[in-house]
DNA sequence: GAGATGACTTGCA
DNA sequence: ATGCAAGCCATCT
């Protein structure tokens, strides 16, 4: 039967860990608040955990954020940065650099690895969504 | 199944 | 204010 012939585009729509798992829950709902982040905005590992209702599972948001560069659609991984606006998650991408470059091309200004006017440009998905 | 790791957060000294 | 420790959840070895 072709019954196992599922599409390989489909698979790819769910994230793809080392182990080849796609059997996710709480990693689709971050995604879809990251996705969610307005363009020149950026946002927190915890808010996000909060949104998903999982307030203390910072390190989930993150470690799913990890996965977000090989999951489609593209995640928006370098809008989300520490509580302290600290690009925490540089090292993940292409290039320690590339993070901030696309932050500064969203409009967001990056000095040492950290978001200026953080505080200003926080995105809570809590309030915004809510 | 236990121990260690991680793009975190908060609290206390 | 700076620094260290504990807590947290899911995954990896």
């Amino acid at each position: 039967m072709s019954a196992t012939k599922k599409s390989r585009n489909d698979e790819k729509l769910k994230p793809v860990r080392p182990s080849g798992k796609t059997d996710d829950t709480i990693f689709d709902l971050i995604y879809a608040i990251a996705r969610q982040i307005p363009r020149g905005r950026v946002t927190s590992y915890g808010a996000i955990a909060k949104a998903i209702g999982s307030g203390k599972s910072a390190r989930i948001v993150g470690w799913a954020m990890s996965n977000a560069g090989r999951v489609k659609p593209k995640i928006p991984a370098h809008r989300v940065v520490n509580s302290m606006g600290l690009l925490s998650g540089k090292h993940a991408f292409k290039t320690i650099t590339y993070m901030q470059e696309l932050l500064e091309r969203e409009g967001v200004k990056v000095k040492n690895d950290k978001v200026m006017d953080f505080k200003t440009k926080f995105w809570n998905p809590l309030e915004e969504l809510f």
